[in-house]
DNA sequence: CTGTTAGCGCTTTCAA
DNA sequence: TTGAAAGCGCTAACAG
């Protein structure tokens, strides 16, 4: 930085505020400094920056396994914050106790991040979420319900559940059984909370307990086996539904004459589960994005109260649920 | 800092040397230091002990738009980074010119990371590794043959390749179809290359254009468009192998007994895609945890020559390729 | 074995 | 509108 100040022959500090893009400097100093400092190739040292408190940096921190979803969503926040010179530290807590959370957080602390996108996952993280005290702005990526403590940039689950259940009941399915995943997730008690108000019947209910497949495959046969018969099998996600499918092959159903079965989530690869897969397909990309427009205004006005966005999904029909012409 | 040292009675040296484990600090004291920092709270300056050249950050650059396979990674990698002291940022470079990488190993090199794992993906981009001057240790996880310019972590494609091929001989097949994944990747070329080798005839490959079922059904149907009859594929990923299943069943032919199908990367998923899908399972797990050693290793002694650490794959036979009892 | 003394590269008052 | 000076929190010689 001294080079380039005695290159433009002005002082560090002047350097210094054209980086930081201050209006004081007048435009043609500006532009002289601008000039030396790409033909010097001058790059600042984000470390030094970040000693200072203004650190370039956003966290991210996933409350659970990363899957292809967490994938998504993380290129999209990277391209967006690559886009206004914000670079991404990760931290990943997958344990059961909110404690990896909270350990995730520290280490953003001590990172000096300017905010930080969380992915709670489970109850207990939302918790620690609630609890917690971190000197930069928080935006959770997963809804957090009415009032939330931090900022919510997520999908509206309500909505979703809602667009997955209706076209099942406008398809002619009256005994709409739905398939849970992991017990301990928020979204599992979200989707499950709404999909009860819709149809009424605690009975048709059955936890996968994981998002898995194979949890999909084991909870429908389960279900048969406790005597529940089903026209219809909302599934907690894409994959459990795709575990349906086959247990749907093995009990003798057909799909979708006799059951109808739908996803949640959307992958590219739904498309070509069983007949197709019928599904509630979200945009991840948009939600990333807009997670970090979210802690770049949090960033610009510190005490503006959080707010709560949240994103509608979009209903995909496909053989599985309506049988292709 | 100062804090701690005052409350021990030291000089910010010495809780510097505990800090670091520096062996030249007398037990009792180190001892004493520890006591009044966890009673303190303290937890030292991240960007502050990276402005002295000692970052405790690993860097990840993906060279590819971040899948459900490179999120497993990342979180292997964040989970042995997190045990050594470590913390994880992460750069994506999705373009076709190998700008993208550039730039974020400049990114990486602003944040003074002490070292980086790289996904280069694609031929482009490793050539860039090849080439490109940074300050710190670099572990690509993906093959960049013999000889590499950097060390190498990654999987044993050829062993893989072999795996699946002789599995599809040993049942009897000889008409061995290989359809490959994004055209611009190393490892498409890996497979297609080994492929042959073992196959030995070039029109029964077919190019897929990308990982996806969509290009794996499409692709399928082009090959018995222009006439080839294969009594096995060979996909080039899992994905591509859902979407072969389904165009085997739209052209008539019954798997596995008209044709065997297996795919390659082992998803959990792959046991519900179609009769249960034959695949090449590969541990990331244990990639990304090699990843960090290798890192951590340079970093002990930099002018080692690069090691080229190639895991071996695992058959997983199901369904696609023997009918089940 | 431990303390003193200089910085690392940047930002930010405060003056000019 | 710009410059001078004073750190941010830490580590690394160099003494002692």
């Amino acid at each position: 930085m001294a080079d380039v100040a005695a290159a433009a022959g002005v002082s560090r500090a002047t350097v210094s505020r054209v980086l930081s893009g201050d209006p004081a400097v007048v435009e043609s100093t500006a532009a002289a400094v601008r000039e030396v400092i790409d033909r010097l190739g001058y790059r600042p040292n984000r470390a030094a920056q970040a000693l200072m408190g203004a650190s370039r940096t956003l966290g991210v921190v996933f409350g659970q396994p990363p899957e292809r979803s967490s994938a998504l969503l993380l290129a999209a926040m990277q391209e967006a914050a690559t886009e206004r010179g914000y670079t991404l530290t990760v931290a990943i807590a997958t344990d059961h106790e909110g404690e990896q959370l909270r350990r995730g957080l520290d280490s953003m602390v001590d990172q000096r991040v300017a905010a930080a996108m969380v992915l709670p996952a489970t109850e207990l993280n939302a918790q620690v979420l609630a609890e917690v005290e971190v000197p930069f702005p928080m935006v959770s990526t997963t809804d957090l319900g009415p009032e939330p403590p931090c900022s919510v940039v997520a999908l509206d689950e309500v909505g979703a559940v809602d667009l997955v259940v209706q076209h099942l009941q406008e398809i002619g399915r009256r005994r709409i059984m739905h398939l849970g995943g992991r017990r301990e997730t928020l979204v599992a008690r979200f989707r499950r909370e709404r999909w009860e108000a819709l149809v009424g019947d605690p009975d048709l209910f059955e936890s996968a307990g994981a998002w898995s497949a194979r949890a999909g495959y084991e909870a429908l046969h389960k279900a048969a086996a406790r005597g529940v018969r089903p026209d219809a099998v909302f599934a907690g996600a894409d994959d459990i539904a795709l575990g349906v499918l086959r247990a749907a092959a093995e009990l003798g159903l057909r799909v979708p004459e006799d059951l109808a079965v739908a996803g949640f989530g959307g992958l590219p690869a739904t498309e070509f589960y069983g007949p197709g897969l019928t599904t509630a397909e979200t945009d991840l990309r948009e939600r990333g994005r807009l997670a970090v427009e979210e802690c770049l205004l949090r960033l610009a006005d510190p005490d503006a109260p959080p707010s709560r966005r949240l994103l509608p999904a979009q209903l995909v029909v496909r053989g599985s649920t309506v049988p292709s012409a």
